[in-house]
DNA sequence: TTTTAATGAATGAATATTCGTTCAGTTAAA
DNA sequence: TTTAACTGAACGAATATTCATTCATTAAAA
């Protein structure tokens, strides 16, 4: 079928990350136990064997999606952000405008995000993310600057994923949902 | 084994809300198709076949669970204080003490709402559900009032439940988990 | 014609459900 | 009081069903 080793391999590629992206929002909807090879490749408008071209099992399907959940660059550019010598009140708007911007225009950032609080939730050593550190961090310098409200760091950055978590949640089950605004996030954390 | 008539109906009785209680925190965990019924069966204590006994299938025993999450009384409950004559603020702060109280002493409460919620989420119809539709009430009153922050109601009354649904979540997952406080969740709202 | 991707019916392992048996307790006859 | 017969709940091995995975076949490109 393929004209040259390039082509073939560009195919390969093209049908390997349609499948990906497909299988993430259905995994990410209805958990790994509710979703049934069979429905799974009539959604992406395939044959249930072609799935198993592409990935040895269904356990490795879903293994490649958590993996693409957890973006390492994204853990980086956060922990960069927060030992900039700035306000802390800055860092958190940042934070914030950057995730509303990522959900407003990739929507696999809703899928990311719901697999990887998903995962966190089901191993609570996992729990004290690396992502929820460094918030913590910055809410504690805000506390010092006194540009972000009193209370324990641990469960202010709690509330703040969560909301980013359901924000999320929502835009992968309802059609048109009104995005979260970046100021409803700052707001959650603003003296 | 039954002395009468009454103590034979007392003892099915208690069975079967036994099941129904330990298996509503294993669904509300783990999704149906992830809730194998012999797992549940060894974790409640008993067989898989007296499963069978009290429910017709797995599908009817989710059901059950389901309609337990669905408390009318809640609902009717938060009507009525939506139409008493004092300050949107007090209303809130009323739900917000209701809610912080009710997780805090009785743990199915938290299945109750996980459940529900992710029913909603299932189905966008049901998405405008009661519930909501009466903090937006109460949210549109105590924004004339000048007591609530601006914005879209439907929106604020999101970001409320949103955080209602995240603490049970955690309070389902998480072991001695710190509860949410009623601050917080009146913070969400306040002008 | 050969090669390769895709397919979906066939397979079997996992899991829901059924059903014959056990067991604990009760009743009532001896 | 003892014992035999009865009851219905509980059990878990046996069976039915579902669903992940395989593979023989098809289709299409080179």
């Amino acid at each position: 079928m393929p004209k040259t080793e390039e082509q073939c391999k560009q195919m390969r590629e093209d049908m390997k990350s349609k499948i990906l992206k497909m299988s993430s929002v259905y995994f990410a909807k209805n958990g790994f136990g509710d979703t049934k090879i069979g429905d799974l490749a009539k959604h992406i408008g395939i044959g249930q064997g072609t799935i198993y071209l592409y990935f040895k099992s269904k356990e490795e399907l879903f293994e490649e999606i958590r993996k693409a959940a957890d973006n390492e660059e994204e853990v980086s550019k956060l922990k960069m952000l927060s030992k900039l010598p700035i306000p802390a009140k800055t860092k958190i708007n940042k934070i914030s405008e950057e995730i509303v911007k990522r959900l407003s225009d990739d929507a696999e950032y809703a899928v990311k995000i719901t697999i990887r609080t998903q995962l966190m939730l089901e191993n609570e050593d996992l729990y004290s993310d690396r992502v929820y550190k460094v918030l913590e961090t910055i809410i504690k310098q805000g506390q010092k600057e006194k540009s972000i409200v009193k209370g324990d760091p641990t469960y202010l950055a709690d509330l703040y994923w969560g909301t980013v978590f359901l924000s999320a949640l929502k835009m992968l089950y309802i059609n048109e949902c009104k995005l979260i605004t970046k100021e409803t996030l700052n707001r959650l954390l603003e003296a």
